[in-house]
RNA sequence: GUCCCGUUCGUCUAGAGGCCUAGGACACCGGGUUUUCAUCCCGGCAACAGGGGUUCGACUCCCCUACGGGAUGCCA
């Protein structure tokens, strides 16, 4: 049997896409769970539109969320030659013609047939004409004009083309460059590519590459067109409808791992496990079992997959991936005497680093504002939290149970309410009535801070 | 317009003719734990697009309609 090959073919002409990610991810797990190769290939033939930057944005992003390809990833703007001699090829064998219709031409052509209510498609015109190549010319591959096509997928089965709904496309422009489709099928095949697996929005084009492969002699290929990524309106993800980009998710705090997870799931499930992480996926992932119809991607599958990625790290691997956005407030992790049990009780405050990142400010840097409302409510005069201040001067013993323990005691000595006590210290400390519990949180700030803070607190009140 | 692909809770999905009183997860709502917040636990709400067949029996098979998406470029 054949080594199976898949690629990830993007073309630089914006950033990583999540639905590109995904693309990607399906490939590479095919080819890994077949001990294969995956490939990676720059679709750079449109020159206005393709830039180095996005090139660059795509193959890093790639890699570091972890789908590096097992082959340096090679440019389509740099194999020119090769496509030029299979479109020679071609033409030798009888199966490409040159044809010098302008594109003034063209579009009213396509108008009358628009306006006549049949396919806008090129009605061959050129094609007995036997022109020579000029400046004007484009070579246009002579598409069988009866028959069928079948595309065989193995998401969808069988796919039954007629010949005559397809038209002779253009395989060079009258540049002398080559088109996507021709350009697709070459490296394809010089690539050994076994596995084509990509958006469905290529099913149409599947027919008309299968022609090129045939008229230059290349074995058929294997296809999986995947169902596209929705955004909320149903539509195909765009910038539009949602945050498109994976370093947008990245910079918000979501876990490599945890993007994987939720783009596999979308339109692919295994039971009723919903947590993969790579190696799951390698291990359990069917292409075959790939959903067709699109999927909507859901931000809040995200959010709670995310949390629990977040909830499998260990301190230590939280810590570090913590800090970079930590840093961003200007805050160095470090910059705390107790920075384990800190950001252990903290690491569930939220389900991105980013939002824990911000609910940790309060820890590491002085209050700024504090919540008005809640000062209103459980803060009516000074006497409670100056008893505390007494109090805490005297614990000798800092931590969390033994200030439990004194504060149970002060509150049921003066026949008070729970919040009575608890919120406002809370305000005290952080600045509101969020805190881990409130023995575990003046042990974090220690007796010094904790003092302080509420020292500070009566003398804004 | 034409061709192609699709259609199960709000969302992701399970479902290969009887196992379906249609299951799970997210979201949402309610309750419990946390005397706060978050986590966590428990419970609830909620779907087979519509119509015809086929069959003893259709979410499952066939046809039609509707709706959605994609393609129809000297873009990829």
């Amino acid at each position: 049997m054949k080594k199976v090959i898949t690629r990830f073919a993007p073309s630089p002409t914006g950033t990583l896409h999540i639905g590109g990610v995904r693309t990607a991810l399906f490939n590479y797990v095919y080819a890994k769970q077949n001990d294969g190769l995956f490939l990676i290939r720059i679709e750079d033939t449109d020159r206005e539109r393709s830039t180095k930057k996005y090139e660059k944005d795509i193959l890093d992003n790639l890699s570091s969320i972890g789908l590096s390809p097992d082959q340096k990833p090679i440019n389509q703007s740099e194999r020119n030659e090769i496509y030029t001699k299979a479109a020679e090829k071609i033409v030798e064998s009888g199966n490409a013609y040159w044809c010098d219709c302008s594109p003034e031409e063209l579009d009213k052509m396509r108008n009358e047939q628009t306006a006549a209510g049949i396919k806008p498609m090129y009605d061959g015109r050129s094609r007995n004409l036997g022109l020579e190549r000029s400046e004007k010319t484009v070579l246009r591959l002579a598409t069988p004009e009866d028959g069928d096509i079948i595309v065989n997928d193995i998401i969808r089965g069988e796919i039954k083309f007629n010949n005559n709904e397809l038209d002779d496309l253009i395989l060079l422009r009258s540049d002398g460059t080559p088109t996507y489709h021709l350009c697709n099928v070459v490296d394809d095949y010089e690539q050994n590519v076994t596995t084509v697996i990509r958006g469905e929005d290529h099913i149409s084009n599947t027919p008309r590459q299968i022609h090129i492969q045939n008229a230059l002699g290349y074995p058929e290929l294997e296809y999986a067109h995947l169902p596209l990524v929705l955004g909320t309106d149903k539509k195909r993800l765009s910038k539009r409808n949602a945050a498109t980009s994976l370093k947008e998710y990245r910079e918000k705090g979501y876990l490599d791992s945890a993007i994987l997870n939720t783009l596999a799931r979308l339109g692919w499930s295994k039971g009723d496990k919903e947590i993969f992480y790579l190696n799951d996926l390698i291990k359990d992932f069917d292409i075959k079992e790939v959903q067709k119809a699109g999927a909507i991607f859901d931000i809040s599958k995200l959010d709670w997959l995310n949390s629990q990625h977040l909830a499998n790290l260990s301190l230590e691997d939280f810590k570090n991936q913590l800090e970079p956005f930590l840093e961003k407030l200007n805050i160095s992790i470090n910059d705390h005497h107790d920075v384990d049990l800190l950001i252990q009780s903290m690491r569930t405050s939220d389900n991105t680093y980013s939002g824990i990142a911000e609910s940790l400010i309060p820890y590491y840097r002085e209050i700024e504002s504090y919540d008005e409302k809640a000062i209103t409510k459980f803060i009516k005069d000074k006497s409670i939290l100056n008893s505390l201040k007494d109090i805490f001067v005297n614990i000798d013993n800092w931590n969390e149970s033994s200030i439990d323990i004194v504060l149970k005691e002060f509150q049921t000595q003066n026949e008070l309410s729970v919040p009575a006590v608890n919120q406002p210290i809370r305000i005290a400390l952080t600045g509101s009535t969020k805190s881990p519990s409130l023995g575990l949180t003046l042990a974090i700030f220690g007796k010094e801070k904790s003092i302080e803070r509420v020292e500070n607190l009566l003398s804004y009140v």
